[in-house]
DNA sequence: TATTGTTATACTCTATAACTATA
DNA sequence: TATAGTTATAGAGTATAACAATA
């Protein structure tokens, strides 16, 4: 019934995300990251360090697995774990300073590789379509709290 | 110096994706499929059958990791590997009748998921944000022909 | 020589459940 | 009892390089 008014926009949807992936994600790997690793660094870039509850739903990943995508970026020096000091089961990350610098420089470089490709659009449909991706985004994310498939968190 | 024009459209664009991932990954796997898994299944579904070559490309696979996933869906029972007449080198990969099946449930289970979401958008908005989407993707396929990271394929 | 797909390798991600230490 | 994070486990995806068969 109502089934084929919105599937042009679902399938592209899906189809502008993967061509997007594929780009971003190519220097995201020539950055020497998985995109689980890059999905963290800018996590922590943007905010000031958060523990690992907040870290995980943030860059969507569960808390066993965030773990050991912790020890790797721990182990190139990218990322620290500290003592919360009000809860003691807590822990916060944060990034190194090596890491705040990767976090600037892969934002700088990552723009800057997209450039081109953006440099083509206009100022009205860049706002334009800002404010639709939004709106887009805020019916997404409320239909994904009032309807999960199922309990555990996966995506 | 044009950085910031178009660095709320990429953050948006990324958030918004990020969010449908969440909320279609969720669906992907109540269904026992991984996301490669379903992509691998929707460009067959999509099509009718193609070679190893051309399915890692539309699904953003490399041919290694292609074999392992085909492997596990054959194994499934859900698509088929057979010889391509022209050319004894290559293979021809199709879904088949259960194959099929799962495909058209999925697509109409995606649909019938996704509903309740896009439910409240309207026409107008519809169709605007899908022209969009189509326009931004070309310009970002256009891109990704002409200036890719390094010559090997990777997402 | 080049291409098509497979195999081999090593690593990362993934969900899940059991576990610990705190609360 | 509940929560925060780790550990353990088994499976899947990932890139890469070497390989066999065919072109």
């Amino acid at each position: 019934m109502s089934k084929q008014r919105f599937t042009p926009l679902l399938r592209e949807l899906a189809h502008c995300f993967q061509t997007f992936e594929l780009l971003s994600g190519r220097h995201i790997r020539s950055l020497g990251l998985t995109p689980s690793q890059f999905d963290v660094i800018t996590a922590l870039g943007e905010t000031n360090g958060m523990n690992c509850g907040d870290l995980g739903e943030r860059a969507l990943i569960t808390k066993g697995t965030l773990t050991g995508v912790l020890d790797r970026l721990e182990q190139k020096g990218l990322v620290q774990r500290e003592e919360s000091p009000g809860d003691r089961r807590s822990i916060i990350v944060h990034l190194t300073p090596e890491g705040l610098s990767l976090f600037t420089q892969i934002s700088s470089q990552h723009l800057k590789y997209l450039n081109t490709a953006f440099n083509k659009l206009d100022d009205e449909f860049i706002g334009s379509m800002t404010t639709q991706l939004a709106l887009l985004r805020g019916i997404l994310q409320q239909h994904a709290e009032i309807s999960p498939v199922n309990t555990t968190f996966s995506r």
